[in-house]
DNA sequence: GGTAGTGTTTACCAATCGGTCAAATTCCCG
DNA sequence: CGGGAATTTGACCGATTGGTAAACACTACC
């Protein structure tokens, strides 16, 4: 292999990484994150990258080729902790207090990194021309490991026979929700959930929902279906 | 008045509508929903959408001034209809089954409009610059007449006590997902899933989800929490 | 302290963007 | 069929887009 790659940004070409790279990369994706997580892969410029990065357009591209390179880059490293919870779901562990945690580490995920699930959320609705492969890949086996996890939980009636990857689904959707549409719940929260309780508000909720449901409790046990 | 409305459309200030002006208006929304939905306010071109369209760039322009008038008057036309669910929300009803037809009416609009759907994920998702007055008013006031309901059913011993207000969102959240991350959804459930049943399949967990969530009924009773 | 990369900037490019204009064409109604 | 309004088109505009070329500045290392 005589030719470097010429596709691979310049920095990259070379063999030593040097501290002047790693800044101005951590700079640049960092500032991707909030333009693409804002504005879509198609709404995202350069220029705009480059102004909240702080550096000239040309200057941003010495460091990653092409507006495809950033967005890559910046995928496959969220990607990554994105998952991290789903990984932890533990088929020893206590079914409902699994289910629990879970819902509570992807809220606190929503609460706390609201950009990267904005990322991925407008990836996906945008058709995920990007991610397809991720999707259907690593993503699909994890899920589907997981479902596997589920099912034989609720075989061996530790919980509720129902459809695991929709299970998956909705607590998936709920608790992004709180960092995709941020604008709508607190728009409809008003102005006196100013603060972060609404995550903590979510966390109670969810967790009655998830395991209980909203059927009253009856004492003689009759609320299963007749 | 005497001068005319020069930020109208020009076809809207003439007084009688015209066959024309109906079909035309009629296919560049359509359009409009196609490519708004797919690439959020600000990936979209007026050249694709006057593409779609089947008409010249200029030829649309004639009937909407702007791009933001074209949004506009989509995002006027669809916010009517997307809320019609809510709306039919029925204090009257039974608690159970008024939940239950909710959520089946908003899993058969995702079925059925999730381009709709998507238009709203994307706008609210960048921010919700367009409809920020909506969410704030006439959304607002209709989801707090709503979850008074709700209120009002759990304070009745109807159904389990909950804050309404994650109800209302987790009901859209789960039901709007299957349109908004339709790609992701097919993606993991894979080609055995090609069809259309993801959508029964989702009905029938979500009803068993809210209303008698994941836990076990036991014949005694116990499930309650201790 | 020179020099070979490494990093940065200015100037620029073709393509696309939202939008305008005047001329050409079609439609509708008497 | 005639004529005025409604509609459509091609040519065009300045701004912005993603990206390039080459000169310039810096920095590390001998």
């Amino acid at each position: 292999m005589d030719d470097v790659d010429m596709a691979a940004p310049r920095a990259a070409r070379t063999l030593r990484r040097t501290r002047i790279q790693e800044e101005k990369e951590e700079q640049i994706l960092g500032a991707a994150l909030d333009v693409f997580s804002q504005n879509g892969f198609r709404g995202a410029t350069i220029d705009q990258i480059a102004d909240v990065a702080g550096m000239s357009k040309p200057n941003l591209l010495y460091y990653f080729r092409t507006k495809e390179a950033i967005h890559r880059a910046l995928i496959d490293r969220v990607l990554q902790t994105w998952l991290d919870p789903l990984r932890e779901f533990n088929a020893e562990g206590d079914p409902e207090q699994e289910i629990r945690s879970y819902i509570r580490r992807k809220l606190e995920m929503a609460r706390d990194f609201p950009r990267e699930s904005r990322l991925f959320a407008n990836e996906v609705l945008q058709g995920a021309p990007h991610i397809e492969d991720e999707l259907k890949g690593p993503l699909k086996e994890l899920v589907d490991e997981k479902a596997e996890v589920i099912r034989a939980w609720a075989r061996a009636g530790k919980i509720a026979k129902c459809d695991p990857y929709h299970l998956i689904f909705s607590i998936w959707s709920t608790t992004q929700h709180y960092a995709d549409f941020d604008v709508q719940v607190r728009a409809v929260l008003g102005q006196d959930h100013a603060g972060e309780g609404r995550f903590d508000d979510a966390a109670r909720f969810l967790e009655q929902l998830f395991l209980n449901g909203l059927t009253v409790k009856r004492k003689d046990g009759a609320a299963g279906k007749g």
